[in-house]
DNA sequence: GAAGTCTTCGTAATCGTTTACGAAAGTCTA
DNA sequence: TAGACTTTCGTAAACGATTACGAAGACTTC
């Protein structure tokens, strides 16, 4: 691997005309200049990324940590992908680049962070995945890491961050089922210790409870975010009394074994259970009945993080001015054949 | 952030016996161990990695790089994280870590790699999504980075890969089929420019052939792998004429809204057409009729992936041995209830 | 032709880390 | 007590890039 050293003995100037030569400074002689950049292709000169990393003082790489296993299996197949081509969109504008760091599922994330993170693998971080409490926002606020959260958390020290609205998907969904004629609604939610379940729950008990009902305690189901969870979640409905008339499920890749666990206890979806859904998925049209949830502008997302993140830069402050709006993501409402409007009995 | 040189100042010692006691030296006083890991973790110390690459000339990553979009919706993204799960597990075992490098999908591939890769931002790469022509293994042979393939290429220059097993899920799959009593075998295909397409068709081809069957040109369709793909599929199937009796789906998403689509057109799944799919999804057995599938170590591939392309590398290779087996990576077929025996008519 | 300006380039310091080498002091052996 | 050995640590040279500074020469101007 042939360095800036090489190329200028190769050359015979001195290495600092070289580098001025390959950064495009004006005080190098044109035809100079062309001799290095011939000479750097033929002799497949990259530069270092240690040894520029150590001079500048950064990078050009922001980092997004996620973790292996649970978390992405469990938002669904193409969330983070999408996500992550609107970060780049706006990354690459300003000559960044994206890596993600995968955090095993098993490993402790805030030890992850010390080791890969920390020691200026990359100028800044997106971290997914928040916990009610994450030791990794005290860590990176401590260590005056630029970053932002995808997804709330009760550690708030002040921090950028955005979070789907999952306030607004209960309000909506138990709205419309309230409106088209259910009574007995009940919740398939995530686990408690996350943001998530503790948001959803709380705030379908909310709109329930404007609407003039109750959120029964049994109605509040914690379902594993895959097809097994909706199917285990469907059995156990048809085995229990007090069967609901609707479930509003927050991870849509449950509503495949949802409607299979219906059928085959003789109920079918739809017709006599109404469901909604939370995020549209790509086989949430083509299941049947296709069903009612809400599109997310995952791409959208994606740039907004990247550009709030820059904008806390101190080399891009200036240039970047943050994205208006709330940090709450809004969702969209796409109408299935989920939720018929009931006719009254 | 404190550097070394700020900790040494701290303690009053030199900084070469911080490196040493930070690096576990014998040649350094317990005592002063003790002070300078006390202090260290006082002052937040996190050694720069890269001041470190620099030194050692090597950053302890391997990079493995994909395209955001097409290549990670079309196979599922379950799938990779499945596959880095794998490669993590091997690659922790050796204090080496993983990061994703995402290829932006409008974004040239190899000039991707030069900008970002070889600069030595990776000790060593796994490439995956490999093209029948693949430019980047030309250019990562020329370079002497070590990589291995996820994925064949006809650009063959002695590199390792590994592939899933087309053509043993083409075999298979066809020899089920005709056992079951099926005789116009359709498949569903990936585009003609992928390995797996080619591999696809042309096995499929002579697996019939080898049963007595011809492969009618108009029974292979080219499918975009998501559940759009497989709804138009099913559209275009019931307005051709000719209808196939069964269809070998090589991309498993298709599936829900293949089966859709047959509905829709008044045709049952499983009983009016027999279907078999390539990889057991989450979904797969939970849409109804359950789908015939195969199903595919993906850890253990990881696994295979990450201990190949180390028993590669200079630093490793005494320490691991490549793993033993085929380079084409085994299939287990899982049986649904897509594809049930005909009755002869 | 002296002085000033401009262009072009070499020199050397610097970023943070690791490590070969040697020095100093202590310990042991005969 | 001299010599050999051990323990512990400081010194300094890399690794590859960027960049402030200044020098040398060419060119302009009066």
């Amino acid at each position: 691997m042939v360095s800036i050293k090489g190329l200028a003995k190769h050359l015979d100037i001195s290495i600092g005309t070289v580098s001025r030569a390959l950064n495009g400074r004006p005080d190098v002689n044109e035809e100079t200049r062309q001799r290095v950049l011939k000479a750097a292709d033929e002799l497949g000169y990259a530069p270092n990324q240690a040894g520029r990393a150590l001079r500048k003082g950064s990078t050009g790489v922001i980092g997004f940590m996620m973790q292996t296993g649970a978390e992405i299996t469990g938002d669904g197949d193409t969330f983070f992908m999408s996500v992550f081509d609107g970060v780049q969109t706006v990354l690459s504008q300003h000559g960044l680049d994206l890596v993600v760091l995968l955090c095993a599922a098993d490993q402790d994330r805030e030890e992850y962070l010390r080791r890969t993170v920390a020691r200026g693998f990359a100028d800044a971080l997106i971290i997914s995945g928040t916990r009610i409490h994450d030791g990794r926002i005290d860590f990176l606020v401590k260590r005056k890491i630029p970053f932002i959260a995808l997804g709330r958390s009760e550690t708030d020290l002040g921090q950028p961050w955005f979070d789907l609205d999952f306030e607004g998907f209960a309000k909506s969904a138990v709205a419309r089922l309230v409106d088209r004629g259910y009574r007995k609604i009940a919740i398939s939610s995530a686990s408690d210790d996350t943001n998530l379940g503790k948001i959803f729950i709380e705030s379908s008990r909310m709109a329930l409870h404007a609407n003039g009902l109750e959120l029964d305690d049994r109605h509040i189901f914690r379902t594993p975010p895959n097809e097994r969870g909706g199917y285990q979640l469907a059995q156990h409905l048809l085995s229990g009394p007090d069967r609901p008339d609707a479930m509003v499920l927050v991870n849509e890749l449950t509503s495949v074994g949802f409607y299979r666990g219906l059928r085959d206890g003789g109920i079918e979806p739809g017709r006599d259970m109404g469901i909604i859904g939370f995020r549209e998925s790509p086989q949430s049209r083509y299941i049947s009945p296709a069903l009612t949830c809400f599109r997310i502008d995952l791409h959208g997302l994606g740039r907004a993080l990247a550009q709030t993140l820059l904008s806390t830069m101190p080399a891009y402050k200036e240039r970047i001015a943050p994205p208006p709006g709330s940090r709450v993501w809004p969702i969209e409402l796409i109408e299935g054949e989920s939720d018929p409007r009931r006719e009254s009995r």
